[in-house]
DNA sequence: CATGAATGAGACTTCATTCAT
DNA sequence: AATGAATGAAGTCTCATTCAT
């Protein structure tokens, strides 16, 4: 009867493991490469998988056999993607520098990244990011939301110690003080991809940071006893 | 430049394919009704000719009657769109209060717009507008740039009457200023679609342009005139 | 707020409907004749649409507008099938004849069926009905045995009625019978299938038959009433 | 014909490929083991060489070291099987017993193997042996005819046995009594894996003989005597 | 001998678009 | 003007099979 059973036991079909070799390696390595490229060009509907393994000089069936899909693909090159910007946030973040700062070089880091070659990844995870599966299942999304905790991580940490040793104003919630830096900067982005114009990284992130202070910062210890100067003079002027 | 009163920025000059009269304009104002839902709900590439032609019981030959294809038809909803925000922003605008209401009144209005239907719409500008034609022309992006440029029109004269009283600082380009204030906006806008958070939009505008106001302010106006205040009434009193 | 909802709704994508006209109807009759032929030469899994759009001079895209998949257009074959068997045993089963006739008759119509072309399709329904699908469903699986149900559904009323009027042993489960009689007819077929034999249809339902009957009649009945014969024409020599 | 001791109706003639040694004849073994299996789970189109080497943990190219490809593996299973179940009739069958008896045997023998792992190799012969091969060549068909024949020897045999002593009706052409048995016995089996039914083969195996037996049966003597009895009585009435 | 790696061939399916009616 | 019907072109993905190491 057992062995009845197991004829009909219900198995799925196996699915060919990706190679493992040193070799295998830089056969991922390149894919992924390239594929940053394609799916940053076209988006993830347009990016062909036959594109990607053209510009390597592979067959098609190749890139299948590395990587379960399209979408997996797609999967990895952003996962990839987010780990450089978030490893190279992490390695160079000045930890010792007063938190302005470390949010200048948060920020000139994101926009010399993106601008190498992230624009079109920004806007794939923006666009691809945001559309429900029609299985409800939101593939793309769940995971989204995960990487972007991640890769928000570093700022919202900063912004924190910011809080709490009085560099940043802390009657804001954190998320709305992201809001504030990612906004604008991605809002840069933008018009960078959208208008073609050109930026001056470092400028651009210096004067962002500027504008923004004021904004973030704990309001001034010499503006509040000024003020407070200021009325107790006119309540004086006014006994006059 | 004659027709384009309602919405052609995008639309190529008068064609023959287009038929005329009362009956075939109610047409194209119900493609292009339900394109924008279709286009808004699934993206460019997702959406599709059949799903537009099955939600309005016509014709899928009907629609290509109407239009040249699924490009031109996408590119008359986001123009439609661009109008609709620029007209509701222009009549309502508060012409007489001050900078920061009408401000207020622009993020306000933006994130109602938005949210009501534009989020699709504002995903399909992004993630549309910039992909790489093969044949390189960008097709899209020249009309976004023009399209951009009139939708963030009214924010930029606002901030330069700002500039020009005084109420906003003028040593700031003004594209930075403008990036300053549609950046977060549209950074909370991702989140609300993203992780499907509600939000609150009276709540959001207001505390948004309050956290905004400090930084596009003249930065030390006032902390200028109570210093020299300060440095005054010092003199005085050593005159006594 | 039930706008944004609506926004993000889960929708399904729409399927294009198959054409309704009457060139329609004459193009899904084309398809499912090859179809049948395609499928029943070469088994499910090596059917191709191509094949079958090619020996009907026509688009691949075309078969796919008619019907949703492979997969339908194969369910859509083995129904219509199914129903040409129980029409034609439905329509010219002689109600009136005895059971034993009607047998006949039933055997003789499956033989003729399956022989100008069912065997194909009969190894179809064999093959294919018995694949566990890998997400469990069973997709063929459920359909096909509602099809086989009612498929042997009149042999079944058959078999009952005669049961119910003694023609037929009534100590044997009907399911059983069913197999004594179907058995041995599949049994044939498949000698003549596979080792290419050709049959004279007429001679082999009657004796077919004839060498079931034994078997489904009621044992000894006939015997009985013999002996009860005898034993009377025994008493009454004894009177004279 | 001297290799065929084993299983190689369906072989090809010794091939340079298949190498030589004992631990060539257990890698050879262990793949036919596993092909058994991966074959009757999924049939011949669904089983993949992929999954045959990861059920071993050896590589793809391996099989094809043994086997000259997917084809010929899955003819030397049929092979195989074939020669297990004719094997255990010819071991079993209790020659000195009834040809009933006997009958018997074999009918549960056959049931109680097919059900152990041969329904799926079942499915296998009957869908894969009628395939046309685009050659025209019917690869497997001709094949399957031997080795059917070989299989159904033992019970041709037997039947034979039984109509020279008498126990089986000798009006029957051999064949004929071949599909009263095998056929119904098949049509069980059938219902078995589609509909998923668990039947009792010992019951089944009995029920089954029983059943066909009257119709195997030398028509009884004392029926015979009976009928002439009666014919002539009909006669004399109908002389007076 | 065993295998890691690659691939050619081909499968099903989708969809914007055309055209005769 | 509207559409029923057809399709070319393209896309993702699978798998048996080969070959150098």
């Amino acid at each position: 009867m057992a062995a009845v059973t197991t004829a009909t036991t219900l198995n799925a079909p196996p699915q060919r493991r990706s190679p493992a070799g040193a070799k295998a390696e830089q056969r991922v390595r390149d894919i992924l490469r390239v594929g940053r490229e394609v799916f940053a060009e076209r988006g993830y509907e347009r990016a062909t998988t036959t594109e990607i393994a053209q510009r390597l000089g592979i067959s098609e069936a190749t890139v299948f056999t590395y990587f379960r899909g399209k979408r997996e693909l797609c999967m990895r090159v952003i996962g990839d993607w987010y780990d450089e910007i978030i490893a190279a946030i992490e390695t160079g973040l000045p930890r010792k520098a007063s938190v302005r700062v470390q949010l200048e070089f948060m920020v000139h880091t994101h926009l010399r990244l993106f601008l190498i070659q992230g624009t079109g990844l920004c806007a794939l995870v923006l666009s691809e990011g945001r559309k429900k599966q029609d299985n409800g299942s939101q593939e793309f999304g769940d995971a989204f939301v995960e990487l972007q905790r991640r890769y928000t991580a570093p700022l919202m940490e900063l912004l924190a110690r910011g809080q709490a040793n009085g560099e940043v104003r802390g009657d804001i919630p954190l998320r709305l003080l992201r809001s504030l830096v990612f906004g604008p900067m991605e809002h840069i982005l933008w018009e960078v991809i959208i208008a073609g114009r050109q930026i001056d990284i470092d400028a651009s992130a210096h004067d962002l940071v500027a504008l923004l202070w004021p904004a973030l910062q704990a309001p001034d210890h010499e503006l509040l006893s000024l003020r407070q100067l200021r009325s107790e003079l006119g309540a004086a002027l006014a006994r006059l």
